[in-house]
DNA sequence: GCGTCCAGGTCTACC
DNA sequence: GGTAGACCTGGACGC
């Protein structure tokens, strides 16, 4: 096994820790923390088919440091895949200088800049993030995990001491939707899950350039709901992990946030939540996440 | 131990 | 375009 480390230079607006802790992402494999020595691993899986394990940690306020064990050696063309997976993991090429700008307008916003927040932690892959999103629908977050461990276990590339990679589309493409719904326990899901994973393994959706597309955002959201499976929840969510904060992506979850906070846990209707973030133009889907998740800034370990 | 309900929703048929 | 009903699963809860 080879071992170095290399650092990754952050902006001056990024909060490792806080992105790591955006949403439940970090805890579903091949995610993973270290809560004790503040970490996050992850095992990429690289162009030439071989295989990373990533630990990694804020060096200090300028930069990350990442320790990286593989069975080759990491040479530069490695590294430099390696850098270019975390920092789209971690969203280090992001520009959120425009959205500090506003939340700095808003007295109950503040908190936001000066935390430096915003930043939600996002798979290397758009694929992992749109086949986990299906597997949060309907379902409690202990099943979400079933349904992930269960993936990878069964399709993902094996590392070492049981580390895995998320399975390729390929890999997904080629199982049977009876062996999902009894091995995987995706259920209803499954046809969904398998006609998703075929399509992208066949060319027929290229959603790797969504991350990086000249199309509106509206389009972006039609398309993802043309994906079965994805509907109105998923692909605003989704389009949070592309870089676009334009819908709310409401949930049972968020709902309940939102009723505690403004209406001492009276039930509304969407349209009227979706009224007072309006005003938040593009960013609004941010600033929602950020306000029903600011509980969790009060602590080091939120979940 | 067993039945019921519901959880970080979506799809389809029907009106 | 709006809505009712079906859909997998596992865990919590009441009995």
């Amino acid at each position: 096994m080879k071992a170095i480390h290399i650092f990754i230079d952050v902006p001056i607006d990024f909060n490792f820790w806080r992105t790591v802790y955006s949403h439940g992402w970090c805890s579903l494999r091949p995610f993973s923390v270290d809560k004790e020595n503040r970490m996050l691993n992850r095992l990429l899986h690289l162009e030439n088919d071989s295989l990373a394990f990533c630990q990694i940690t804020a060096h200090n306020n300028s930069q990350l440091k990442i320790n990286i064990q593989s069975k080759f050696p990491v040479n530069g063309t490695m590294q430099k895949q390696i850098r270019a997976k975390i920092s789209t993991m971690l969203r280090l090429d992001e520009d959120f200088a425009e959205f500090h700008r506003e939340s700095r307008r808003y007295p109950r916003y503040r908190w936001i800049s000066s935390m430096k927040v915003g930043r939600m932690l996002r798979a290397p892959s758009v694929f992992e993030d749109i086949i986990k999103m299906i597997c949060t629908t309907n379902c409690s977050w202990s099943l979400t995990e079933i349904m992930t461990n269960n993936l990878i276990d069964e399709f993902g590339k094996s590392f070492e001491n049981s580390k895995q990679t998320f399975p390729s589309a390929e890999a997904l493409a080629g199982t049977t939707e009876q062996f999902l719904r009894k091995s995987i326990k995706t259920g209803y899901r499954s046809p969904f899950i398998l006609e998703f994973a075929t399509n992208v393994a066949n060319g027929k959706l290229n959603i790797e350039q969504w991350r990086n597309s000249p199309l509106a955002t509206e389009v972006l959201y039609k398309e993802l709901l043309n994906i079965k499976g994805v509907g109105m929840y998923a692909a605003g969510n989704i389009l949070k992990l592309l870089g676009r904060y334009d819908f709310l992506g409401l949930d049972s979850w968020v709902r309940g946030q939102y009723y505690n906070l403004y209406h001492n846990g009276r039930v509304v209707s969407d349209k009227t939540i979706e009224r007072l973030y309006k005003p938040f133009g593009r960013w609004r889907g941010l600033f929602f996440w950020l306000e029903m998740t600011k509980h969790w800034f009060k602590k080091e370990i939120p979940f």
